[in-house]
DNA sequence: GATTACGTTTCATAATGTGAAACATGAACG
DNA sequence: CGTTCATGTTTCACATTATGAAACGTAATC
């Protein structure tokens, strides 16, 4: 086989050119084709495309001839960034920065972090400001406990298993039971808040945006001093996410 | 990591993880967090991933985080069926069997033959029938050597090398050169013809059929008793050939 | 400057993947 | 209908690869 671009692993070697060889074919490949094509050992070939096919990456056809498969579907509908959420996002999170006066945050979900990926403020000296980029444990956010209870009770004891639940301040959940308590109680009225949580004299309001398959893709917030918190915000809070989410295509 | 769902090639399922465990996440995910995800020891993740993103399923954004990677969307690309050739192209075939009153043949390439996948035939008690899903090896029909002109000089020495071209008729490229030779000037003037190669007394004019990215995606061919074939018919097959692939998408 | 965390590389070795050979199955042929 | 052939599938001894512990590199944090 073409040993001048191998990579560290043999195997995922030759699993790439079969399915590349797999690509080239229209309808379906015989294994002695592919065999021939990779110059691998038939039973070699053999194996590889049945782990393949046990993951969805390759099927047979009713006369056995090898195909793509659909899990390639999937991963590839994975890949695409599809339309930039931020900018769908920020004339609703405009609209809500309006209504309350407070700053609004877009945040993605990365590994067991919320990202800060898009902001507007109000036109405030006083005001709550997260920078572009930062992050913070998907725990101490609104939206973050929002995430973990997309992903469920055992997610999120693993969760609570690799970070230890760091805290940062006092009001930050450190114990795993309070903390699904409190993920519960959010998921099933459709928001969170953050009481302090993060930051002291700081507090959140936060709901998910969806996107059209129903998937969680981001969070949006509104951070204020926690004297200033209203809770008749919530409604805007969730009135905005409803909004970003429909022009992501999700439809309740 | 689960071993009630192993297969035969560990490698495979380790990297199936790893890239469901990118699947799921919006935005790009750490080294660390995959190994956590998948149970693999980070070095071993490290690995699996540096092959994957040399194959170009999996690739690294500007802070280091992984992500999944653009030749997913490639096969993908190819996993789709699409439109139906043969649909498209029934149309035009009927057209072109009006015009030259005889039979016209859809074939695509399945590894080393085509198959005989769509036939219109003409209102004539002598005519030429090939029955659908039946097949020829690459060498003999027209189109076949179209097909292996499109792959390459190297490709086409394999093939020959690989089946050892078998006569059908006396008139079956047997010799390497002659078949090369044959397959330049057929791909140089943009149809081939089968002078009872594939069976005596029958002649074909073919053309190949490409998709909007310019792949050559199926055959058209007229077959005829060699004493009716007519040198005319080939501006009809190239244009029946060409509608065809102007509504798959192709722009000469 | 010291410490920590994550990513990357090294290397001895255990475990896996390999491929030759055997077997199974179905199609083709006489 | 029996034989032959081709392709696909399974087995098993063993060579080679992939593994993971440990070390190293780098950058961020305190």
């Amino acid at each position: 086989m073409n040993e001048d671009k191998s990579s560290p692993i043999q195997v995922i070697d030759r699993m790439a050119a079969l399915l590349d060889a797999l690509a080239e074919q229209d309808g379906g490949t015989s294994l002695k084709f592919l065999a021939a094509d990779t110059g691998l050992h038939p039973s070699t070939a053999f194996r590889i495309l049945a782990s393949l096919i046990q993951h969805g990456f390759v099927a047979r056809d009713e006369t056995g001839l090898y195909l793509l498969g659909p899990h390639l579907l999937q991963l590839a509908a994975k890949v695409r960034v599809g339309l930039d959420v931020r900018a769908v996002a920020r004339p609703e999170m405009e609209w809500l920065r309006d209504q309350v006066g407070e700053t609004v945050n877009l945040t993605v979900r990365q590994g067991d972090e919320m990202v800060y990926v898009e902001r507007v403020t109000p036109n405030r000296m006083m005001r709550v400001e997260q920078l572009i980029g930062s992050r913070a444990p998907l725990h101490v956010t609104a939206v973050g406990k929002l995430m973990l209870g997309e992903a469920g009770a055992a997610a999120t004891r693993d969760y609570a298993k690799r970070t230890r639940l760091p805290a940062y301040t006092a009001n930050t959940h450190h114990d795993i039971k309070a903390l699904l308590e409190d993920i519960g109680a959010s998921t099933a009225r459709g928001y969170a808040l953050d009481d302090e949580e993060a930051e002291l004299g700081v507090g959140c309001i936060g709901a998910l945006v969806r996107d059209a398959s129903g998937a969680a893709v981001a969070g949006l917030s509104v951070s204020a001093p926690m004297e200033r918190r209203q809770m008749e915000w919530v409604t805007l809070v969730q009135e905005a996410a409803r909004r970003i989410s429909g022009r992501l295509g999700f439809a309740e």
